[in-house]
DNA sequence: AGAGTGAATTGATCTTGGTCAAGGCAGTGA
DNA sequence: TCACTGCCTTGACCAAGATCAATTCACTCT
């Protein structure tokens, strides 16, 4: 049960997770097992039954939903320490959306059954689960309002706040952590979109941006130039907990 | 305490209480009270410390956020059923947008520690908030993808569809349910653009509109020119489940 | 009935982002 | 090294919705 130690060790300390006694994660780790993932593999679709939840331990992967004129919307990109699917306990055991490999991920994959029994069993577990929503909740709030009141390159700009340490002075230096075309879909935006609002980006802020890696010259100017059209000052509230 | 069994009968069955023992019921009213306020009067603010939570019996409120920049982005228009604020006990103690009587309304003012002192203590109310949450979570989803995928007039289309009644064949009216320009800021629009979507929704679909009534001709035309943007087949899912 | 108020409509113009089309650039594989 | 592919960028044009300004409409108050 080596595979089971290092599953455990990873997914104990996760959000929903946090405080559940012994015993009932071993139930949820019941019937756990960690996968790898090529680019592009379809782990779940939109509206299917649901008998796993995941976790990210490792890449990226793509939530999105299809119109029935076959436009695709992309609802979230998830990285590392975050679950999917596991809100379909409380809907009908029905996804809320597809799910898609967007870089080479390593994720646990595990039972909607043992999670719907576990939370009957703990009231902690239940109580843990309340603040993972919450959060979920106020993280689509901001989502919500970001798309309705920033610009496009405002828009990026958050993007990148939300990945430099913000409690740097002086240059930062970041990675792009995928494609910028799947950014572009992450914030609702066409990719040649993308590509003008970063120039502007550029022009505005004075960053400087080669390939993947962005520099950034001051973060403040980059607070300033977004920031004004949020309601809730820098650094976001929602920036602390992860966990999609 | 006949103001007392009033308030135990309104609210007793809504969502995130259903199921709940009688004397976990009587701890969330402990320190509940009826009230009435006018239009205008402001609830609460965002970020303000949350003491109250609040149950609409009657009217709406308008549940909206203001940038640093002064604009305001309204998230929600509640009506009867449904509560505000009582997310708050997950995020920090505090409002996570501003409220404001948007309509005349009777609502309950709860208090927040009750909420968060029998969530300790009842399994069953920590559940059925799960499941409350679950839900609001799917509704604020889909707000994000129709904001995203719809056109002004699909939008105010979608809009309608909500308010009548599906199940009926032939002509339906219905009335709007308060002012257009607060269904336009509902709807993420300015008051002009409401205007000229209506004009050209009824162009496209034979709807008819004199002041607050509308009169559809026919359902299935409307569900026609506005659902193929959408990612759930009419009746959307989640229009049973209400309480925001 | 007439004045006054706020809501709603309409017109003209502007801005943003989407769409379509054409290249450019970087990494892969023979 | 050279083609091939997919990603990214750039340019020209278009459409949806925002903005600004001017009425018009509906309702209340006197």
């Amino acid at each position: 049960m080596v595979q089971n130690e290092i599953i455990e060790s990873r997914i104990k300390n996760a959000a929903p997770f946090v405080g559940c006694p012994p015993d009932i994660i071993q139930g949820l780790l019941k019937n756990a097992a960690l996968q790898n993932h090529k680019k592009g593999r379809l782990l779940f679709i939109h509206e299917d039954p649901a008998d796993r939840y995941y976790f990210v331990v490792k890449g990226w992967v793509k939530l999105f939903r299809e119109t029935l004129d076959g436009t695709q919307a992309v609802v979230d990109i998830l990285g590392a320490g975050c679950f999917l699917g596991e809100k379909s306990v409380f809907q009908d055991g029905e996804y809320g959306y597809s799910a898609e490999i967007a870089e080479e991920a390593e994720l646990v994959s595990l039972c909607t059954q043992d999670l719907k029994a576990e939370l009957g069993k703990s009231h902690e577990l239940a109580l843990s689960m309340l603040r993972h929503m919450a959060d979920q909740n106020k993280k689509q709030d901001m989502e919500i309002e970001h798309r309705a009141l920033q610009t496009a390159p405002q828009r990026i700009a958050c993007f990148l706040l939300r990945l430099v340490d913000q409690s740097q002075k002086g240059t930062v230096i970041t990675h792009l952590p995928y494609d910028k075309t799947l950014i572009a879909s992450r914030l609702g935006m066409q990719p040649e979109t993308f590509s003008r609002a970063l120039s502007k980006l550029k022009q505005e802020t004075g960053i400087k941006v080669r390939g993947a890696s962005v520099e950034v010259e001051s973060v403040e100017r980059l607070k300033n130039y977004t920031c004004q059209t949020c309601s809730s000052d820098f650094p976001c509230r929602d920036l602390l907990k992860k966990s999609g």
